[in-house]
DNA sequence: CCAAGGCCTGAATG
DNA sequence: ACATTCAGGCCTT
C-alpha cells in the first residue's frame, strides 16, 4: 500500500521555497510569511494558495506551469542521482523572469556570491528604480535598460559591484542601442540566443546559460559553474571526464553537447535539481 | 586553441 | 586584530 503511494507522485505542486532559493533569482524576500519579489518592472507575490500576484497586473507564468512538469522529470531522470535529486526537491522550478534584470544579475554574479550579489543588485534597484507600494510595503522596481545606460561608471560601483560596472554599464547601452529584441531571442534556438547574448561584454559561457535558462525559455541551457563542475566530477565522471581543469570556452562547448546528449531536451531542469540538492548537501546559504 | 594571470568586494578563514 | 583566501567567471595576453 505504501509502496503504491510513493510512486505516485504529485507532479503538479510547487514548492515556492524551494524555487526561490536555488540561485535563480536574488530580489526576493519574505514579509509575513509571504514571498514578494521584484521582477522587473513589476513585484511579484505570492499568495497563500501558491498562486502569483502581480503588482502591475500583468499576466506571468512565473513558475513556468504551461511546462509539463510530469514529462520533463521523467525525461531527465536518467539515473539514481538524478532521481534522487528530483524526489528530495520535488516541486523545483524554473522560474520565468524578466530578461534584463535577469541579464544583469548574472553579469552582476560572475566570479561573486549570492549574497553579495543580492546585495549589489538591492543597491541597483534601490538607486536608480522606481519606488512602489504593494501591500504597504515599499519596493523599487529594476531600472529599466535606458536608465541603466545613462548613469556613470562610478554611480554603478557605489553599488560594490567592482569591475562589473563597466560590462553592466556596456550591456545597458547595447539592449538599447541595437534594440535588443528579448522576445524574439524567447523564440530563436539556443545557439543563435547564445550567440546573441555572448557579444555583450561580461557574458560569457555560464552568464549566458543562466540568462537563458532562467528568462529566454532555453531549457536546454546547462549553466556549467564551478558547483556543477563539481558535481560532475563527483557523480558523472564516468560519463562526463573532463579534459582540462579549466573549463575552455570549446571545452564548455563540447561538454554541453554531451550533457544535452544525456540528460534531453530539458537538461535545464536536471541542472537545477543537481545544483539545488549538492547546495543543501554543503549546507549552503540562500536568500 | 590552451594556459595563466588579473580583477572589485566582503565574508569566511587562519 | 590583521592577513589571506575564496566566491555560482570573464577578458586579455
Amino acid at each position: 500500500m505504501k509502496k503504491l503511494q510513493s510512486k505516485m507522485q504529485n507532479y503538479q505542486i510547487i514548492n515556492v521555497d524551494n524555487s526561490i532559493n536555488s540561485g535563480q533569482v536574488f530580489l526576493w524576500k519574505k514579509y509575513n510569511d509571504r514571498w514578494y519579489g521584484v521582477n522587473g518592472q513589476d513585484v511579484l507575490k505570492i499568495t497563500n494558495s501558491g498562486n502569483v500576484k502581480s503588482y502591475q497586473n500583468t499576466k506571468t507564468d512565473f513558475f513556468r506551469k504551461t511546462d509539463n512538469i510530469e514529462k520533463i522529470i521523467k525525461s531527465i531522470s536518467k539515473d539514481p542521482v538524478t532521481k534522487k535529486a528530483v524526489k528530495h526537491y520535488l516541486g523545483l522550478r524554473i522560474l520565468e523572469q524578466d530578461p534584463f534584470q535577469c541579464l544583469i544579475s548574472f553579469i552582476v554574479s560572475s566570479n561573486s556570491n549570492i549574497q553579495k550579489i543580492k546585495n549589489s543588485l538591492e543597491k541597483i534597484s534601490k538607486k536608480f528604480g522606481t519606488k512602489v507600494e504593494f501591500d504597504n510595503q515599499e519596493f523599487f522596481l529594476f531600472p529599466k535598460p535606458e536608465n541603466l545606460a545613462k548613469v556613470s561608471i562610478n554611480e554603478i560601483k557605489s553599488c560594490g559591484v567592482g569591475y562589473r560596472a563597466n560590462f553592466i554599464k556596456e550591456a545597458a547601452n547595447r539592449v538599447v542601442l541595437e534594440k535588443m529584441n528579448f522576445e524574439y531571442l524567447k523564440k530563436c534556438s539556443y545557439q543563435e540566443a547564445k550567440k546573441e547574448i555572448c557579444q555583450i561584454p561580461g557574458i560569457g559561457n555560464k552568464v549566458a546559460d543562466c540568462i537563458m535558462l532562467f528568462s529566454l525559455n532555453k531549457l536546454e541551457a546547462f549553466p556549467l559553474d564551478r558547483w556543477m563542475i563539481r558535481i560532475l566530477e563527483k557523480y558523472y565522471s564516468d560519463k562526463f571526464y573532463l579534459e582540462t581543469k579549466t573549463i575552455t570556452e570549446k571545452q564548455y562547448e563540447i561538454l554541453h553537447e554531451k550533457i544535452v546528449n544525456y540528460f534531453g531536451p530539458f537538461a535545464g531542469y536536471a541542472q537545477q535539481f543537481l545544483f539545488k540538492m549538492e547546495r543543501e548537501n554543503y549546507q549552503k546559504k540562500w536568500l
